[in-house]
RNA sequence: AGAGAGGUGGCCGAGUGGUCGAAGGCGCUCGCCUGGAACGCGGGUAUAGGGCAACCUAUCGAGGGUUCGAAUCCCUUCCUCUCUGCCA
């Protein structure tokens, strides 16, 4: 959620600065308004509510002198009607208020670059050169011989956009696996293993709730949902808590399937295993001091390019811009893996600082001077680990149609 | 899933209708004491919102109700513990 006390004081700066999301500022201006409304509406609810106490007070001082109590008792009962009336009207301002914020994306940073959609995102670096082949590289799932992934079998298990994984693909997989988790754990990350499973204050505290129902599965006849991304069991892990500050920052890492619907990409990707309604992923969470929340996203850039780097996996760095950054994030960097098959990049991994926006939201705060303030949160793939799969298997493929294993697998494969 | 018990401040724990935002203790912290420390003594020690401030409002798991007044009574719900059942 976006900070309505800023709004109501830097409005202009704030209605630009949401202008790269596309944000109508009219919805901002109402947004206002009713922040402004809402305090008026509190101050008013609250007088009344300071003579009620101050006379219920009273009762006992009239009681011991025996005063007759029945005028001020029916000059209360009939305060008490205006209570209710002025509740019941903040209660509305409040709830009106609260569909409108929440449905509010988080403020771009200055340096994220205007546009509105994916070509106008800027690549700020290439890692490693894209691989020259002696032959027309193969798609991923052009290696039947091998009988890597089963489509078909997803299918009958589930419905399209599920697969199953066999062979060196499974093994693959699991070591992969492993290997990120060490490798991040390594850097500072530490291993953590959350519920798949989560309920709604967890999702409207990340974000994915109340704007983005359609893409989750819903758990019939529960208020539970599969989570679309660890990050959402990660970062709630501390919702509602004030964190010690010396415990900051905060880095997690956890491997988990995730579940989408993939509500708005009818015909994208229907083939292949590249958009899958459920797939594996290791996350990286990071809950931090607002200062130092630049010098972790860095950090977290850098893990998941050297994570790539050291699979010997071609990729770009690409700073995403207004249009395309996600509903929560400030600022967001992708990283796209070459794809030989395709022939293009695809994105691998997308790691964003999402500021206050969240803390917000999910009430995460540490203590710093005697005053609480709320935390930075970043999260980032590490990988997706069906789309890292599919690079391996593209990238290292032979002439004989062969799957070469990176180095840094091996030991994990044994 | 069934039966019972319970959810109070950083922690323990008192409080069953009226100056209770909450006794007491522990912890933490400031001051005194000391060469320094322990002990001892005195003070402070939740969060959010509003107001320049005095101060006001809300919060005793959550939501609703009764009442002039609720931590205390009633209803709903979530969670924890114990026993029984089931189960990887």
């Amino acid at each position: 959620m976006i900070d309505l006390k800023a709004l109501e004081n830097n409005f202009d700066e704030i209605a630009a600065k949401l202008q790269k999301k596309k944000v109508d500022s009219a919805l901002l201006e109402a947004l206002k308004e009713q922040a402004l409304k809402l305090k008026a509406q509190k101050a008013v609810l609250e007088s009344l509510q300071a003579e009620q106490n101050a006379k219920s007070k009273l009762f006992p001082l009239y009681q011991k002198e025996g005063k007759d109590i029945t005028a001020l008792k029916k000059e209360l009962a009939q305060n008490k009607q205006n209570i209710a009336k002025e509740q019941e009207s903040l209660r509305e301002l409040e709830s009106d208020l609260q569909k409108i914020a929440l449905n509010v994306p988080n403020i771009p940073d200055a340096d994220v670059p205007a546009g509105d959609e994916e070509e106008d995102n800027v690549e700020i670096k290439k890692v490693l050169d894209i691989p020259e082949f002696s032959f027309p590289p193969k798609e991923h799932w052009d290696f039947e011989a091998l009988d890597f992934i089963d489509f078909e079998r997803g299918v009958k298990l589930s419905k399209s956009r599920f697969s199953v994984l066999k062979h060196q693909a499974a093994r693959l997989e699991r070591a992969l696996i492993n290997y990120m988790l060490d490798f991040n754990r390594e850097r500072g990350f530490e291993e953590v293993s959350v519920p798949y499973i989560v309920n709604r204050d967890s999702l409207l505290a990340t974000g994915q709730l109340p704007k983005f129902e359609d893409d989750l599965f819903k758990i019939e006849g529960e208020e539970l949902f599969l989570i679309p991304t660890a990050e959402v069991p990660l970062t709630n892990l501390y919702r509602d808590e004030i964190v010690p500050s010396e415990q900051l920052p905060i880095m997690m890492t956890a491997f988990t399937a995730c579940f989408r619907k993939e509500a708005g990409s009818a015909g994208r990707d229907t083939r292949g295993m590249i958009r899958q309604h459920q797939f594996g992923k290791v996350e990286l969470v990071a809950i931090t001091k607002p200062e130092e929340s630049d010098a972790i996203f860095d950090k977290m850039v850098t893990c998941a390019s050297d994570l790539l780097t050291s699979l010997g996996l071609p990729h770009r760095q690409v700073m995403l811009c207004g249009g395309d950054l996600g509903f929560g994030a400030a600022k967001t960097i992708d990283l796209e893996v070459w794809l030989p098959g395709q022939n293009r990049y695809r994105e691998i991994s997308s790691v964003s600082n999402t500021r206050d926006f969240q803390a917000r939201r999910a009430q995460i705060r540490y203590k710093e001077e005697k005053k609480n303030r709320l935390v930075h949160t970043l999260n980032g793939s590490s990988l997706a680990v069906g789309r890292c799969l599919i690079a391996i298997i593209e990238n290292y493929q032979q002439a004989d149609g062969s799957v070469a294993v990176p180095q840094v697998l091996k030991p994990y494969l044994q």
